[in-house]
DNA sequence: CCTTATGTCTTAATGAATTAAGACATAAGG
DNA sequence: CCTTATGTCTTAATTCATTAAGACATAAGG
């Protein structure tokens, strides 16, 4: 056993590759217990049990999910929300690759992926909209 | 001395914080020693010599860099791109947290990050020309 | 030529992430 | 009631990232 971990509970910003795997299944089923999240995997890629309690265990120690006992299984639940951690996780690539520009990112995602016809569409709508709420004024009165 | 790493060169995908730090060094000067590179550094965040000398041979067994002697010092030259990491390192969030889905990652923007307005028209500017170079059919034929 | 400063090479301590076995407690079933 | 299956708690091996010291070689300067 390698690595006894955070002094008193430090708490990283983000959730490790394996932790976020098993938050987003907290997120989908709302709760779960160890079997649950288990049993959650395609038995291709299932986790052993006694793994996956210690990485509950750690990811609560973080701060990420909390559990309350039921009867003698722990039910666990996330704490934090896939909303809250896309936002770091963003925040953080933007930071590291592209000096904070979120226009870098963008242009890069262009490069990179395929974006279909309807996504693009999606897209302007979005901007269209972030404009609308941030610039309530209708134009011209640049004073 | 801990940890002797890489069995033959197993190559990461990607580079660690610390690593990108250094390759952004040698993106930018195209080549340096590792002097160079720690002076690179504002000396507020300096590091140290030898930890910083470890740390590109590191890069270089996983060929992100390659050096060449020159007298007595080595000059370190990038071997992969900003743009190749960058790619990596989008795909790599994509997959982790937003299942593949740009459009995902870039409502995710839009709600995260203030957006200049000139970087509106910059996306949008973007978007025709990403529609011009992947449908170069003017529409309606549809068969 | 010979000392010394500087650079590379070797070794390593520490901490975190990942994985999982064994000890121990207890609910469940016969 | 008593055995057993199952769940939690404790401990730990392994690997990688980070940091850096000491050994050793050699160019440079006096």
């Amino acid at each position: 056993m390698p690595g006894k971990r955070l002094k008193e509970s430090r708490g990283r910003q983000l959730p490790t590759a394996s932790e976020l795997r098993l938050l987003q299944i907290l997120w989908e089923s709302g709760e779960a217990t160890v079997e649950d999240v288990v049993n959650a995997h395609v038995p291709r890629d299932r986790p052993n049990y006694k793994t996956t309690q210690t990485l509950l265990r750690i990811m609560e120690q973080k701060g990420f999910i909390a559990h309350e006992s039921r009867g003698r299984v722990f039910v666990f639940k996330p704490l934090i929300s896939r909303k809250t951690i896309d936002h770091r996780s963003v925040r953080a690539l933007l930071s590291r690759n592209f000096g904070g520009s979120a226009t870098g990112l963008f242009l890069n995602l262009l490069e990179t992926t395929t974006v279909k016809e309807k996504d693009l569409d999606e897209l302007e709508a979005q901007i269209r909209e972030y404009r609308r709420k941030n610039e309530p004024s209708s134009g011209r009165n640049r004073n």
